[in-house]
DNA sequence: TTGCGGGATAATAATATATCATGTCCGACT
DNA sequence: AGTCGGACATGATATATTATTATCCCGCAA
């Protein structure tokens, strides 16, 4: 038996890499390596083929990956289970969410958790990172879920999910048709960026500092302060801009806007729960379990 | 999520004792204390109610164990699918076992074992433990199964199931009717033995040393070389006799025969699967995964 | 009230699992 | 072909987890 090793599996199984699913378990690469070695190992099987360039399942693979799938599933319906036996399943909760969260990932998570409490009323206060930190500690949330993570001493943070911030253009935009771009090129592109003091932009000038670009080496003709002023600018122009991709899920699939690959240059952060120390509220208690498992159900 | 924990879980809510699970599961007792512990501190709830003298099970715990019984299988069905996916699966293994073993515990074991692999052929060779050894050296035999355990270099023993060794009479007999003995009652019961040279003997020899005991202080007016002619034997009789649990399994659910408990004694011993070092021939190999997973089920 | 079976606790030892730094291999691109 | 970059493997080492041993404590039965 083997429980976290599984999801490492399943994970380097649906990525088809072991490079994505470090990232995405919050682990180094050459552990996910020893976890699905000493899988292979257990079952006396070669479950990964990793001979040539990409990954691929072998026979084995596959057929563990389908109880793999249902196991993680039994685990997180259990999880559910046992905490909608004990935590509260009715009242009202008062979640306090930044911005991006609050508009794009926000409503499918909470149309599922009301599936699931269909009698818990829930509050959304979207707002930024040091308004939804008072907030918690006033008391005035039960729960919060920022972009990045400060570390104030008080509160307890949970990564919850990760979050890319992607280089977008319209789909028409000629350079935007290449797909990529390297990172000496980024100075000749105008871009839209966001206001001066958001944290969306911090996140970005440490990551281009990081690559070895400076922020005002850019050309930014435009600052605006919502991801949604952006893209319609976006469509009606040759600019591009830093977006989280969480926002543009939609006109990517829609083919209006397009990633555009910069080599070299890749932009992380994460969102947390927070929450106070010690015991959390029942109803937050009961969120949290429920968003932590809200991953597994993809 | 978590897979070793939710076995342990599984087997004390089997056994409703924290101590009996630790046994069947070679663990520390306090190791299965920390266990359901943390299970507790994950599920944020209590799971076993160990406040009275007996433990049981609370609603949440109830809950769980239905994951957890489910949860078990699938890795039990998982390692049978994937090994027989690698596994041949069709040929002769010639398993060699102890007699106890070969005749009270095997047969079952077969049974299921050909239903999963009907292609295979099985030879049964049962011998000594000293033979069996040197069977697998010589290559003989593909796997044995053997009691105790020696401590041979050229081989690996992997504990497969716990066997007890039990007082027993027949049901009619009053001493049996009380269901108890104290130690120092046991002088004046008269028993039916083993001949000298038997591994059993040994080991009842040797828990008695343990307790303070001489083989030579009790009274053993008839010794026999066979399980089925002690029970025999018991049964016209009111002698009592140390008996491995699974010869007895049957006498006991038709009451024929009665298990007395000896206070502070306890008679243990482990079947043992032994196999040589290095790579495990292919159907011992298929045969041990699936012996292995024999346990979990049941 | 005393002893005993059985679970809890604490200190410590053994294992398992992580990371970091670095190596190797494959395929793409000049 | 030669070189480069991306991606998995490997080995040394640090950290965290899980085990054991020894001991305590509590409820129950004699």
């Amino acid at each position: 038996m083997s429980d976290f090793r599984l999801k490492v599996f399943y994970t380097v199984a649906q990525r088809l890499s072991f490079t994505k699913a470090a990232q995405e378990l919050y682990l180094s690469q050459p552990a996910v390596t020893k976890h699905i070695r000493e899988l292979e190992q257990q079952y006396q099987a070669t479950l990964i083929d990793r001979s040539g360039s990409r990954v691929s399942l072998t026979p084995a693979g596959r057929s563990l990956l389908v109880y793999a799938t249902r196991i993680i599933e039994l685990y997180s319906e259990a999880a559910i289970e046992v905490s909608a036996l004990q935590h509260q399943t009715s009242g009202t909760l008062t979640i306090g969410a930044s911005t991006t969260f609050a508009q794009y990932i926000l409503p499918q998570m909470l149309a599922r958790f009301h599936s699931r409490y269909p009698d818990v009323k829930v509050n959304v206060y979207a707002e930024n990172t040091e308004r939804i930190e008072q907030a918690l500690q006033d008391r005035k949330i039960g729960i919060g879920i920022i972009e990045g993570k400060t570390k104030n001493k008080a509160l307890r943070y949970t990564p919850l999910i990760r979050d890319e911030i992607v280089l977008v253009a319209a789909t028409r935009n000629k350079q935007a048709r290449k797909g990529s771009l390297r990172l000496t090129e980024l100075p000749a592109v105008p871009l839209v960026l966001r206001e001066p003091g958001s944290g969306s932009l911090e996140v970005i000038a440490h990551a281009l500092r990081k690559a070895g670009l400076r922020l005002s080496q850019l050309q930014a003709p435009v600052r605006m302060n919502s991801s949604e002023a952006i893209k319609s600018y976006l469509l009606q122009s040759d600019a591009m801009a830093f977006l989280s991709i969480h926002t543009v899920l939609r006109e990517l699939e829609r083919d209006e806007l397009s990633v555009v690959d910069v080599k070299g240059l890749s932009i992380e952060r994460q969102f947390h729960l927070i929450h106070p120390h010690g015991e959390p509220e029942r109803l937050a208690g009961t969120f949290q379990q429920f968003a932590l498992s809200y991953n597994h159900m993809l």
